[in-house]
DNA sequence: ACTTTGACTTGCA
DNA sequence: ATGCAAGCCAAAG
């Protein structure tokens, strides 16, 4: 396991309750320019694993879609988490104009 | 050790 | 506006 997971994973566990952000951004707060593909393998990772205490449901891809909802036991439950955290949709996709949270560049 | 693929993003055609 | 290709890091075959 690389320190780069971890901060993954600390990231994602500072978003803040009903906001989302993007795997884009999370990668680019962690140094890398496009590590996006590494925060998608990171939360399979943690899916697959105990880190459950990660809200994988709060990361969507850029364009606020759940991405990752079909890797749920079921597609619905990642949108009805965030619906029952007052995050809006717009359509299939997170409104981001709302609850797009980026998070903080880490050193 | 090398190749392929993935919960992505950006750029060019 | 839509489609294909490239780039990035890590894990699995």
């Amino acid at each position: 396991m690389s320190d780069r997971y971890e901060l993954i994973y600390d990231i994602v566990r500072s978003i803040p309750h009903g906001k989302v952000t993007t795997y884009g951004h999370i990668a680019a707060a962690m140094g890398v320019r496009s590590g996006a593909r590494l925060v998608g393998w990171a939360l399979n990772a943690v899916a697959h694993q105990d880190r459950i205490d990660i809200p994988c449901h709060r990361v969507v891809n850029r364009l606020g879609e759940l991405s990752g909802s079909m890797h749920f036991e079921t597609p619905f439950v990642m949108r009805e988490r965030l619906e029952a955290e007052g995050v809006t949709f717009l359509n299939r996709a997170v409104d981001l104009s709302r609850h797009l949270w980026v998070p903080e560049l880490a050193p």
